[in-house]
DNA sequence: TGCCTTCAAGACCATTTTTATCCTTTTTAG
DNA sequence: CTAAAAAGGATAAAAATGGTCTTGAAGGCA
């Protein structure tokens, strides 16, 4: 229950591997999908996104590739997660504009919403720059 | 990101609207569905699992129904959860007999272990009791 | 200029999961 | 014996997941 698709764990991993390169480095999709062990083409998709969002720098034609938009240490394990899998909600009642019009009478509300400020925390005070430097 | 499914949340509604009634009072499904506002059919199904783990009874015939087997204070929201959706874990990575060959290389390991360890500890700490006697 | 490299964008598709419904059988009370 | 209820299994539509493929656009270089 509540697990992170393939999407997500390509996102993290993909990112860790892009924040392992030497900094402002341009990496090669294809060399990161291969290391990271990610079907290229989804990852491409994954990257599009980022560029999009603003974590990385993307560039066309010889010579280019991605690269991080922002030191990795600024850039935190939520927001990557938030990115590819949207809000991250243990259920709709605690979602923003959540449509939980039973809020009042829901007697979980509570429950949820303190799983996802726990979650949030945890997710909020990684960052991928530490997850980067770690062994291997 | 994360989300209970319908299933869980009509599993946790419909036991939480059993609770509700005078304990051992056996009480007919298409009323619970129809005050838990659930498909009937479908909470059957969910109903005929947690008879199974022990959660309910059953009675078959007229006058029968279902009733708690347990006081709604012998049965936590992780139980209820879990047996709807399986082992709450926020990635595979963390699974009872987790698939994490990268386990050792997998840098965010840790970081899912600490919320799921966080999740589990909220959610063994809310009964269906306390669910079932907050208002409405 | 033209060609090659690399990412962008969108269409497409198979599989699995979700969210149910329906039908037949079994059990039980009266 | 009959009506009431749950049990159990088959079926199915819709959505999400996990990709692939094709075409286009941009940039470097001879």
């Amino acid at each position: 229950m509540m697990e992170l698709t393939r999407k997500g764990e390509y996102a993290v991993r993909g990112i860790i591997h892009l924040a392992r390169q030497p900094y402002g480095n341009v990496a090669l999709l294809s060399d990161i999908a291969e290391e990271a062990e990610i079907p290229q083409t989804f990852l491409a998709k994954i990257f599009q996104n980022f560029a999009k969002l603003g974590f990385i720098n993307s560039y066309r034609g010889t010579g280019g590739g991605f690269s991080l938009a922002r030191p990795a240490s600024a850039i935190t394990l939520r927001q990557v997660v938030e990115a590819v899998e949207g809000p991250i909600a243990p259920n709709r009642c605690v979602t923003q504009g959540g449509e939980c019009d039973r809020s009042a009478a829901c007697v979980v509300h509570d429950v949820w919403r303190r799983v996802q400020l726990q979650t949030l925390e945890i997710l909020d005070g990684v960052t991928i720059e530490e997850l980067a430097r770690k062994s291997k």
